[in-house]
RNA sequence: GUGGGUAUAGCUCAGUUGGUUAGAGCGCCAGAUUGUGGCUCUGGAGGCCAUCGGUUCGACUCCGAUUACCCACCCCA
């Protein structure tokens, strides 16, 4: 118990760290580079929030939050998505007062209550970007491209975008009572999930696995039939802009997000096979959001980017991320007095900026050189007694074994 | 919440129809090389065989329960 995680966490230990911070370096250089700035919010929030931004509705409200009292009585939330901490942060700070859009990046951890499984954990971490205030297709061409930069940056080919377009509140509202009045037809033959779908929400009858219900499903209205003038227009304008960047993507009418705030475009990106979720990427547009969390009518769009699943798909592609170096030099020693001047010299070549180590477990040399082995040091140095007194000591560079006489006291010289 | 699978050394896994001292590879430590890494060879440490109960002369092995992990469903990143 003591020594046990809890289900559906994961410590990220030193020797992987290393994947970590690549891929989060990668990420705010391709953000920066689309004029994107980088906003922390806390890790709960008050409940509420929630519930009026992804939505009370939404599964992940209804039965995935980490939801607990405070001390004082508050109902408080681990956050479950990053969407609405952003939109909350955009009013709390009157950033709509300033210049928009607004555009900000982020890495959160979130949270959300489910049986684990591969690529899916209880505390998981997401990139994530948001941009307030712009309603064209040119928002939406930016936040997908910049996806899609970002992952192809990271290696990954095969890249599967798939688009779709929910529409507005009212043409969604018309196809959903063309969609029930479909499938009321077929009431007696959809499997018992689709029944209750039925009435909570019939667009996912589409993306049901059945036979008979994708049997059914093949014949129903779509959704991009029935968009009203103004969701088909910008639907198509953001298509035309992908095309002319030269982004591939599929239309795939199954797509319908799971937080309620989305309207008009939503897209996924799956990047290979990780298993059972193998969407990497995913994100919308949610015009109606920032009102419905009291702010005024602002358009809105982003994406979270799963970055346990963004892991899992690079290792199946066998992308190697680059290790960090190692040190740049292991000081060794042999007695205590050499010991006493390691320890002062690596001292001053820590403080230049230059990677030193030494022996802490007063091992035998052939010991200590393994270690600096290990460790990746470039270059190794053994001092004792003679040494000292000579103050020479030989500097071996460990990628060609190849050793040089430097004075001790100029060692930081060669590492300049 | 539903269903399936697995549990033996730090890691990845063997372990015969139930039979007495439970193995390998890798890793770790040490020696060969009395003050110099990688390669090689030799040795060493490290196991309540997940837990609890049952069957049996005898259980790592068979049965049951519990727990944990993995995978899939719902849903999602």
């Amino acid at each position: 118990m003591l020594t046990k995680a809890p289900k559906g966490t994961k410590d990220i230990i030193p020797s992987e760290v290393y994947k970590w911070q690549y891929v989060e370096k990668v990420f705010k250089d391709v953000c920066t580079s689309f004029g994107f700035e980088e906003v922390r919010t806390p890790v709960f929030e008050h409940t509420e929030l929630f519930e009026r931004g992804a939505g009370d509705t939404s599964d992940v409200v209804e039965k995935q939050m980490y939801t607990f009292n405070d001390k004082g009585g508050r109902s408080i939330t681990l956050r479950p998505e990053g969407t609405s901490s952003a939109v909350r942060a955009f009013l709390e700070n009157n950033l709509y007062a300033g210049t928009l859009p607004v555009k900000m990046f982020y890495e959160m951890s979130c949270f959300r209550y489910e049986r684990p499984q591969a690529g899916r954990m209880r505390q998981f971490h997401q990139f994530g970007i948001e941009m307030f205030g712009a309603g064209g297709a040119s928002a939406d061409a930016e936040i997908i491209s910049l996806a899609i930069t970002f992952l192809s940056k990271l290696g990954l080919k095969g890249l599967d975008l798939n688009i779709n377009s929910i529409g507005c509140p009212e043409c969604r509202n018309e196809y959903n009572k063309k969609l029930k009045e479909y499938f009321s037809q077929y009431s007696d033959k959809l499997c018992p999930t689709c029944l209750s779908r039925l009435e909570r929400n019939p667009l996912r009858i589409l993306d049901c696995k059945s036979p008979e219900c994708q049997e059914i499903g093949k014949d129903a209205p779509v959704i991009l039939d029935h968009l009203c003038d103004d969701c088909k227009e910008s639907f198509e304008k953001t298509k035309t802009m992908l095309s002319a960047m030269g982004i591939k993507y599929e239309i795939d009418t199954g797509i319908v997000r799971g937080l309620d705030y989305y309207n008009g475009i939503v897209f996924e990106i799956i990047a290979g096979d990780i298993g059972a979720k193998s969407t990497v990427c995913g994100g919308g547009r949610y015009d109606g959001l920032v009102s419905q969390l009291g702010g005024q009518p602002t358009p809105g769009i982003g994406f979270g980017l799963g970055i346990e699943r963004l892991l899992l798909a690079m290792e199946l592609a066998g992308i190697e991320i680059p290790k960090p170096k190692g040190i740049d030099i292991f000081i060794g020693t042999i007695g205590e007095e050499a010991k006493l001047k390691a320890q002062k010299l690596a001292y001053e070549l820590r403080q230049k900026g230059i990677k030193a180590d030494i022996d802490h477990l007063d091992r035998s040399v052939k010991a200590q050189m393994k270690y600096a082995d290990k460790i990746g040091a470039e270059y190794t140095m053994i001092i004792g007694d003679t040494e000292i007194e000579n103050n020479k000591a030989n500097l071996k560079n460990m990628l060609d074994g190849t050793v040089k006489e430097i004075e001790i006291d100029k060692i930081g010289e060669e590492f300049i």
